[in-house]
DNA sequence: TCAATAGTGTCTTTAAGACAATATCCC
DNA sequence: GGGATATTGTCTTAAAGACACTATTGA
């Protein structure tokens, strides 16, 4: 047995994103249909190898997202999720990937990307369910970023992400409710949100529905920190996630 | 120009670990000397390399952390806290660090490791406030690491992980104090955790220091997140870091 | 005027904030 | 008893929970 010197071993950088919106008041992912092996034809995140050894990871991510969407990267929520390298997720090798999470408004189908065969966007829930065939080990990384979407609807202004540039208050609640799949009381929803000073401002009135009375229209406020935080109800047992 | 066919770069994979423990009440960070170059002479996290390309990296992170504690795997707090991998941020090319937060009861003094010249706790407010030499992004990790720390004491049962087996409330308290970096008073803290169920649960009565009552003792409960949370004094500003 | 949604007000209950008083040990 | 720390209690205040009612539009 000769005393090689020993070198660090290496891997290959991918970066995924969790894509979350609104539509028809429910919580949607966006996902890709792979058009290659492995997990061809399966639903997967969007994402990529990074593109060349000096890119920065965050800079990738930016740059997926603006494959798949148009959105403006200065009104864009994106932040890390954290990083899914078990070996063995990816048949091709060691694979290590650097999740996303982006809050999105809610935005026409997506135009069918390019290196996806097709994307689309698919109700939340029912990709947890284990219904829908997910490639690696994407359903995993979906939960820990609906997950993460749901804490932080608590502790800061993210639930504006959902919304366009001006919002009604029903429409912001909405947010609330799809992401954390309970309803809540409309009358206890304004007290609150009005309350918290800096959280929405006032833009104006508008028609929203055919019926009823319109409803005035805000704008995301300063605040990004909310104190006192929005309460989500208590989880049933003693027993808690992380 | 040919058009050779693309090919994703590698990148050097490593682990580093922000430690934090109770020391004289005080929030410390372990930190190592690093006796090669780059930044030779510099504190820095313990963390390294995988060891090889099939190594896991939550098993390559309680790797170093054996090396670095006698922590056992079981009463541990590990957790990953995210992702560095600034192009740059290491002159010996591209090298992405999954940095973890770990939480320590108070420890002997480090047996200096294996690859560490040296090894030692050291308040993380001087570590923060910039007065010492760190190489790498290493501040801006343990940075995040507090502040994670911070957030999770507010959630979870996470304080107790810096006790040890046994502990007293006005302990607990301190763990709060140090790593809030506020007072807190000590008969609103008794009423809060006393009221949280299975946070904390009786384990017998013990002497604590040379003078005055003996106070109860108590082990971590069942309860891992807390509901209603423990409560931070609010931000300052309207404004907040995320 | 009716259907439908928007918005405001009130009472109750829970829990945090701000305090003081008592208990139990060692010397 | 004195010094020191532990523990319990009370009053006040802030905010959530649970409600019912009024307002404003289009048809």
């Amino acid at each position: 047995m000769t005393d090689d010197p020993w070198v660090p071993p290496v891997v290959l950088l991918a970066v995924d994103l969790v894509i979350l919106t609104l539509r028809d008041s429910r919580l949607h992912v966006l996902l890709v249909r792979r058009g290659v092996d492995p997990y061809k034809d399966a639903f997967a995140l969007p994402g990529g190898f990074l593109n060349h050894a000096g890119e920065d990871i965050t800079a990738a991510a930016h740059r997926e997202l603006s494959e798949e969407t148009d959105l403006d990267v200065e009104t864009l929520s994106l932040e890390q999720l954290g990083v899914y390298g078990d070996p063995g997720r990816d048949p091709r090798g060691r694979v290590v990937s650097v999740a996303y999470l982006a809050i999105a408004p809610s935005l026409p189908e997506p135009t069918a990307g390019t290196d996806a065969a097709d994307a689309g966007w698919q109700p939340a829930d029912h990709v947890l369910s284990g219904d829908l065939q997910l490639a690696f080990d994407h359903r995993r990384i979906i939960a820990d970023g609906v997950e993460r979407a749901r804490v932080k609807l608590e502790h800061s202004a993210l639930a504006t992400a959902f919304c366009g540039p001006t919002f009604t208050i029903t429409e912001l609640q909405n947010v609330y409710e799809a992401v954390w799949g309970i309803r809540l009381d409309p009358r206890n929803f304004y007290r609150k949100v009005q309350k918290t000073e800096g959280f929405i401002v006032p833009a104006g009135r508008a028609r929203k529905a055919v019926t009823g009375r319109p409803a005035r229209l805000y704008r995301a406020g300063p605040r990004t920190v909310l104190y006192p935080p929005m309460i989500r109800p208590a989880p049933v047992s003693i027993e808690g996630g992380e």
